[in-house]
DNA sequence: CTTGACCTTCAAGCTGACTTCAAGGTTTAA
DNA sequence: TTAAACCTTGAAGTCAGCTTGAAGGTCAAG
């Protein structure tokens, strides 16, 4: 089945609203969908799949400008490979610094909770230190 | 020494604009610091590294909000050793879902670079399926 | 001892990502 | 068949995180 529903439905089940869908399509992150004769949006289910991936990307810092160029990877399959493993590549060198990053702060964060568990002398502000090295 | 330094010289150093420096100030970012005879902030290297921070925060996606809330765990070492070990525990696993989430988006792009390579057949979208499964 | 590069505050303006509102047309359930 | 619950567009409002501007005080170099 193809699963067809409406804007409303759609956005419900996404725990967004109709109208940040509206954007979406407006901003160019989902194409504009067919319509019933009155004028309507009809969603397929690729379109849920496209606006949870938005959704989970988002919560990891990317912009919708991002998103939208890391879509547009998929979306274009071969069109211009070298210019697509090019992008791919620094998308990619991208999240390997911020799962670096994400990782000393997490160890930063660590040392804390367990200094908190009065363990820990007054070693101090482990957090500051986290983020201190290196260069973005 | 201290390394004392003016808001202009500190702003420079890291990239930022004296501008967002007094803002961070009015946000409580960063601690109003002491001032010259004429009013002018003078700013010690602690402001530098707890900058630096602020910075690389953000550029994992952190809210201003999110980072005052990391910078008091470390500031109020000993404080209430119970809500900050709540605290810290809560972020450690936001971090880890957004490790996992990043290295999930990871393997999608590395997929699509294989793709592009021409060693890849058809395989339709690995970014959408990427961030497909379970919820935040 | 003045000129230009700093610093101060306060207020208004801007961008991204929505949200809300107004004024309507459509579908559906009683 | 009509009222509630949808849908449409367009435009304005909101919030975070700055940026810019105005109007003025301060400091360092020549």
């Amino acid at each position: 089945m193809e699963n067809l529903t409406t804007i409303g439905k759609l956005a419900k089940a996404q725990g967004v609203r109709a109208a940040t869908l509206r954007y979406y399509e407006q901003m160019g992150l989902v194409p504009a969908t067919r319509r019933t004769a009155a004028g309507y949006r009809v969603y397929g289910e690729d379109a849920a799949r496209r606006l949870h991936f938005i959704r989970r990307a988002q919560a990891l810092g990317f912009s919708l400008e991002e998103i939208a160029e890391l879509l547009n990877l998929s979306d274009r399959p071969h069109a211009s490979a070298g210019e697509v493993k090019k992008i791919t590549r620094r998308k990619i060198a991208e999240i390997e610094t911020r799962v670096r990053d994400l990782e000393r702060m997490k160890r930063a964060l660590m040392q804390i909770e367990h200094r908190c568990s009065g363990h820990g002398s007054t070693a101090k502000c482990p957090i500051l230190a986290a983020l201190g090295e290196d260069r973005s």
